[in-house]
DNA sequence: CTGCATCCGCTTCGATACTG
DNA sequence: CAGTATCGAAGCGGATGCAG
């Protein structure tokens, strides 16, 4: 246990296991879905091997992290979050929220990539009652590079993105990188209607307009009333 | 700006800004109040002098805390949270509450604070709308140690502690530190019952009911429905 | 006494190379 | 594909010194 402050404090304590250089971003990848070491590391740039391995050795020690087996024909081993690990959603959340307001337009050598984006509009955000219980499917550039589909369920009004298509989603909402980024930094104002303008909707579309609402919308959880 | 993971993503730069070692744990500071610099060297135990001058000079840079000049009786310079640097009390809410179930009985090295164990439960929790504009004050071990006295404001339900006494509370209330502790950890169990019985109440009873319930009670903010 | 800057030993980090 | 090994660089912790 590398890092203690000594402190009789919940801050200090969640630091201590997550507030390590790269760690909270290991979560923000396995957040949105298991992922092998490779996965990872392509959605970490800059992150070297052992830093990694160290992150997921220490993540899998405070349990929040378990590796599972793939099954023979994949021959492969996959990271996931824990039970334990589930409440980082709400501190990814937080930082996400607040770091919306620091972003600003991409600088010249970040990387820019739709998972990053569409779970720091997602996750944590709700949606209205009438919008529960729905699944939506999002390809960001049609989807093609293999990674860029996802998908948000609202779990109880609560939306939980995950990597992957849906099954059989409600909706389905196309959208380009340019519109992700608007959309993400809040350029576009909080209302969905100049979003809707660069998002092709296909399926029901009054629930794509929730979910684009709330993917624009107010940073805090519940604060807006 | 030493810290850069080049990747546009809000989560990244928000790590990027208050990331590193020590750097949320000096916001936690000041988000009771302005401090001095012995203050927060006191707050802080381990952190070095040069350390926390770096960080407050980095926290300075990105606008998130200002210095002020104290008038000249006291001729000293206090640091506090700038206006962009309040949303991070969304933040320290959700490691405080995500901590809380990490954090067990003190080990044998750990200092024990009661500031740190009221911001912990304090912030970002609601009270009723019944107990909206209330001000509580807190008193932790007869609030003798000279800073071990808190109160705590709910502007439109959302709680806001700080150091000091209150004006005009609506309630006083008096603990000790092992009943702070047992508050903090939730070993009291999500009701106020067992709770009172540890806390000497001044005033207003019902209201003083309404914060150990929000202090002792559940982790998110709005989740218990 | 407060608010730093500087120096030094140690730990952590980052990049590359290499193995099961 | 999934890591471990190695090594220079950077960050960190602690002590000391010094100006306002």
């Amino acid at each position: 246990m590398p890092v203690r402050y000594a402190q009789f404090c919940p801050v200090a304590r969640a630091l201590e296991v997550v507030g390590e250089r790269w760690t909270l971003l290991v979560a923000r990848e396995l957040l949105l879905g298991p992922r092998r070491f490779t996965d990872l590391q392509a959605g970490l740039p800059g992150i070297s091997t052992n830093m990694l391995s160290g992150r997921l050795r220490a993540l899998e020690e405070a349990g929040l992290v378990a590796r599972r087996a793939l099954p023979p024909p994949a021959a492969s081993t996959v990271y996931e979050l824990t039970e334990a690990a589930t409440g980082l959603a709400v501190v990814l959340a937080a930082l996400a929220d607040w770091g919306r307001d620091q972003l600003g337009p991409p600088r010249p050598d970040d990387e820019v990539n739709g998972a990053w984006l569409v779970l720091g509009m997602a996750v944590g955000r709700t949606v209205p009652p009438e919008a529960s219980g729905r699944t939506w499917e999002l390809r960001v550039d049609g989807g093609l590079p293999a990674g860029e589909t996802f998908h948000v369920r609202s779990d109880g009004g609560h939306l939980r993105p995950q990597r992957g298509s849906a099954a059989d989603p409600d909706a389905v909402l196309t959208l380009g990188t340019e519109a992700l980024v608007a959309l993400a930094t809040g350029t576009l104002g909080p209302g969905a209607d100049r979003a809707a303008a660069l998002v092709t909707v296909t399926g029901d579309e009054a629930s794509a307009r929730h979910l684009l609402a709330a993917l624009a919308g107010a940073p805090t959880p519940s604060a807006d009333a």
